[in-house]
DNA sequence: GCCGTTTTCGGCCCGACTGTTTTCAGTCG
């Protein structure tokens, strides 16, 4: 059983234990192990088989250890089953709308003998729901609403969609006089891969201006409220954007606040409380004078805790705080450390601009070498003239790198491995190019052994260098492969191969946690922008957000070497 | 149920909003 199945049985037992009206702190400590769970950068199943106690995973005391190790074991668990048979299936479900919790679902299920979303809608289109203790009109027309908003689907949407709206949103809002700060704050902030709702922050002298613009501005589709210091819009795509504009000098706090993640503050919370002090949006407080200090940046609120400051893309209360108490946090890789760009296609294959428009669009970015690693074949290239393409790619490439260009072409290619685990190209072609990208672009459905056996074979090839894109995942269109990451990771390390991080915001693969456990595994990192366009270039600041989610410092990403180092870890020197 | 450079027992993050009531429970982020 995989530690997101995990996660989800130990997030339903605290909804059922809630139902149920147990101890919140026992319900709070089971919540907390799903968040835990699914945030473990190693499969539970692999630390169980390396002998690896989960009770010193912290969070996991004796009770829920033992629970996970009969999930992973038997696949089941009684004390769970035992819970879910005490209540009418499906209630659960209902949880998931929101406004509706423990408590009105348990009184919906027992008497009104409502379990679905459809029987509930059917009791308040008849009134029933009305009809109950301490529920009106309101509350009934709100729960329809949030069935509707529900069927709607309106689900998390990708990073990469979101961004770009929010930045048109909050250049317009700079024009207003006296704002400042401007910021996104949440799951937008610490580059999170989808984004549910948008927070935006701010400062102004005069907040209730800078409020008014925004309710006016041409993207906001719907207002949902205002008052003098924040207001709810809906943005295109159904985003929900929330701005909340503050004075001057307690912005540090607000920001913290709203960035999050949730498990971060939590925890943050925790351990200064043990301190004498509360933190919340509006400052810190000193328990015993009740006394509140504010913050006009986030670093100055770090430092009064006594921390050092933490990027807002670790903030997931995954060792952050302790690091920061030793002044430990990591130097994370940043945009500047970025040399060149090993994954780039032109017209070639099925990319838009020329080998030389990309050059030079590369060299504007000031990288010092750029990698063209068009398709081997399809995608506009026909079976029977994939040589002719690689020679007149490479008499290009020579051309160019004799020019006085300024940066240095690689001549790669990214290469298929085919459902057999053969590779498009053959050995001696691959062998004579700088730089060899092997991918999966076909049978994405193979069973977990052969699709691990076919990306481990394309490994073990010494004409190989990188892995692009391992997952094949496309977020919210293509499930992930099924393959054994964790053997991926072990042969990318065996054999010095590097892994990419994919930065095209609707793949974004490796993930962060991905990335998380191949950089502690000691495996290269690379990342590519995968670009098709001179514009796909500006899409690294997605990759980045992914290797500074995982922790990754610049040694442990390839293409922030110098070119002849990078060539030298490949063997391609 | 978890945890401990003040605790192996007695604590456990903080604030706001909403709807339905007159002091608050439920839900959310």
């Amino acid at each position: 059983m995989k530690n997101a199945d995990i996660a989800t049985v130990f997030e339903n037992i605290a909804d059922l234990l809630e139902l149920k009206g147990e101890n919140k702190f026992k319900i709070r400590a089971y919540s907390r192990a799903a968040q835990i769970i699914s945030h473990l950068p190693e499969e539970m199943e692999l630390m169980h088989e390396e002998g690896k106690d989960f009770q010193d995973i912290p969070g996991i005391g004796d009770a829920i250890a033992k629970k996970s190790m009969e999930l992973i074991t038997t696949g089941r668990l009684k004390y769970y089953e035992d819970l879910k048979s005490q209540f009418p299936d499906g209630i659960i479900n209902l949880m998931d709308l929101p406004g509706i919790g423990p408590k009105t679902a348990y009184r919906l299920a027992t008497e009104l003998e409502v379990t679905s979303i459809d029987q509930l809608e059917q009791a308040i289109r008849d009134g029933r729901v009305m009809s109950l203790e301490r529920m009106g009109e309101k509350t009934a027309a709100n729960i329809l609403h949030s069935i509707e908003a529900f069927r709607r689907k309106d689900r998390r949407i990708p990073l990469g969609e979101a961004l770009p709206v929010v930045e048109e949103v909050l250049k317009a809002l700079r024009n207003t006089p006296g704002a400042g700060n401007l910021t996104p704050a949440g799951s937008l902030r610490r580059f999170k891969e989808t984004v549910g709702d948008i927070d935006l922050m701010g400062t102004a002298d005069d907040p209730e201006a800078v409020v008014k613009v925004f309710t006016k501005l041409p993207q906001v589709r719907e207002v949902l409220g205002y008052g003098s210091t924040k207001a709810s819009v809906i943005l295109p795509r159904g985003l929900q954007a929330d701005l909340r504009i503050v004075e001057h000098n307690s912005f540090g706090s607000l920001l913290q606040h709203f960035t999050g993640s949730k498990e971060h503050n939590v925890a943050l919370r925790t351990k200064m409380q043990k301190k004498g002090l509360s933190l919340s949006e509006y400052g810190i407080t000193d328990i015993a004078s009740g006394i509140t200090e504010k913050f006009g940046d986030e670093e100055s609120f770090y430092n009064r805790l006594g921390l050092q400051y933490i990027p807002p893309e670790i903030r997931e209360d995954m060792g952050e705080i302790e690091l920061a108490e030793q002044n430990a946090i990591p130097a994370l890789i940043e945009i500047s450390d970025i040399k060149g760009d090993f994954h780039a296609h032109t017209i070639g294959s099925d990319g838009m601009d020329t080998i030389e428009d990309m050059a030079r669009a590369a060299k504007i970015l000031g990288y010092e070498y750029l990698a063209i690693t068009d398709h081997s074949s399809g995608r506009n290239i026909p079976a029977d003239k994939k040589m002719d393409r690689i020679r007149e790619q490479t008499d290009e490439i020579k051309r160019l790198n004799q020019s006085s260009l300024g940066i240095h072409l690689l001549n790669g290619v990214e290469v298929d491995i085919r459902a057999d685990g053969s590779l498009d190209l053959p050995d001696e072609v691959l062998a004579q190019l700088d730089v060899v990208i092997a991918a999966v672009h076909s049978s994405f459905l193979q069973e977990r052994g052969q699709m691990t056996q076919r990306i481990a074979g394309a490994i073990e090839n010494p004409n190989v260098d990188i892995i692009a894109h391992p997952t094949c995942r496309k977020i919210g269109e293509r499930e992930p492969v099924d393959v054994d990451m964790e053997a991926v990771f072990q042969a990318a390390a065996k054999f010095g191969k590097a892994l990419e991080i994919n930065a095209m915001p609707d793949r974004l693969a490796l993930k962060d946690l991905y990335a998380y456990r191949a950089r502690e595994l000691g495996v290269m990192l690379v990342i590519g922008t995968d670009s098709h366009t001179v514009a796909h270039f500006d899409l690294m600041r997605f990759g980045i957000g992914v290797a500074r989610r995982a922790w990754c410092r610049p040694q442990n990403v390839l293409n922030t070497r110098s070119l002849k180092d990078a060539l030298d870890f490949l063997h391609r020197s």
